[in-house]
DNA sequence: TCCACGATATAAATCATACTCATCGCATCA
DNA sequence: TGATGCGATGAGTATGATTTATATCGTGGA
């Protein structure tokens, strides 16, 4: 589902915003500064954000502009929020690439519909080429990997490892399955090699480590929580 | 340039309308009747329409909806321009995909702000023709590249591999799409010298050369600083 | 001057070996 | 019947040799 991403200060209004929005079916995520909303923002790209032009420590109109110039996060659909209904604000905003804007107070409905035209107009159902177990985090755009949202180094043949094990998270995948398909159908010569990596993954995977469950006799698993 | 058409019976405010596109460099037509449109539709889509929700002859809201249906006309951008400034309209006609709304009576600047907008959203009139990743700056117009504001020389090939990973930044590109793109097609012979030219562009755009970063067994991707 | 190519150097990842540790089934014994 | 111990098998770990990928350099052609 697509996640947006609300930037305000103000919880009262934050939270009016999140509840409708859940209510809708979307995910959110709330950032009470421009400061926490960038570190999230390097992580994952929200299909869409909510932003208040007056914020403690920077200027929406200024975040705009920056996030503009970014290829990451050009595309990016914005909606301004804004208490102050002059004209002038509404027109430094638009002209600064936000895509719409919303004016304090506004209406439940108004929002859900601004929000719903805009995800349809950029939707195109940006693929999502992130995936999210637990605490674990794994871009195949940046071929990066965060846990806790710290990066987390990886070489090649881990990467693969832990992308395999989290696209079939919470299925037993067999050992040869594995090697068939990280390692190659030609892969000869039985060895601790599967083993050695998957070891050097749980090290550097940390905490999350414990996620790689061995399954005797049969292979391994990435736990997703729910048992 | 751009072509917009204006669905409005009122002449008083299509003649608002359309001095004041054209005042700011688009092109107009005005059409009084749902059916002198339709005529010219068929003929040749606009760039952008402004249309009224309230015609002699059919409903602006159906109009919309008729529109997104056919394949055509389907990702035209349309501004809706109502005098009901109840939430209800605008909710109906955002919904049924609109792209945007006006509320009469509005302001000029505002109008153009808005079309301007949606234009620039629909991927019309884009003229931005810098990106800046970081410290480092690329004008494609001036085809120069700058590092903390001082001009970077680079060679051609130099230049168009700088800009394809810029263009790319935060997403892996791989070798030999990074050879297809800049070297064409043909190029063949797996050769050191897109290592070559890293290693220069590296030394050239020294400080900010550590944002180029390795991606062993895959390729080279550009850092956006966003850790 | 810019670029492609090949030789060589450097760096890093990967794998095989040898070993240790954990688990399970089974047989024996109380 | 249940507890205990043993051995077999499968899995985890450490290390260093080997392989592979990338960086760098020098040469010569366009």
């Amino acid at each position: 589902m697509s996640m947006i991403y609300i930037v305000e200060d103000d919880r009262n209004i934050s939270e009016i915003e999140s509840f409708s929005l859940r209510n809708s079916g979307y995910e959110t995520a709330v950032f009470e500064t421009a400061g926490d909303f960038y570190e999230t923002l390097a992580v994952k790209i929200p299909s869409l954000v909510l932003l208040d032009v007056m914020l403690p420590d920077e200027d929406g109109l200024h975040i705009v502009e920056k996030l503009r110039k970014d290829p990451q996060t050009q595309k990016m659909p914005i909606i301004m929020v804004t208490a102050r209904g002059t004209e002038m604000d509404k027109v430094k905003g638009l002209d600064l690439g936000a895509d719409d804007y919303l004016t304090k107070p506004f209406g439940v409905m108004e929002l859900i519909s601004r929000v719903k035209a805009l995800l349809r107009r950029s939707g195109e159902a940006r693929e999502d080429r992130q995936v999210t177990i637990g605490d674990v985090l794994l871009d195949d755009e940046r071929h990066a990997v965060y846990v806790d949202g710290a990066q987390c180094e990886l070489t090649h043949k881990e990467y693969e490892l832990l992308k395999m094990l989290m696209l079939r998270a919470g299925i037993v995948t067999g050992r040869t399955e594995i090697l068939d398909q990280v390692w190659g159908t030609d892969f000869q010569g039985e060895s601790r090699t599967l083993d050695m990596h998957i070891k050097t993954l749980r090290q550097k995977l940390g905490r999350a480590g414990s996620m790689i469950r061995t399954v005797r006799n049969v292979g391994y698993i990435l736990d997703n929580g729910m048992e």
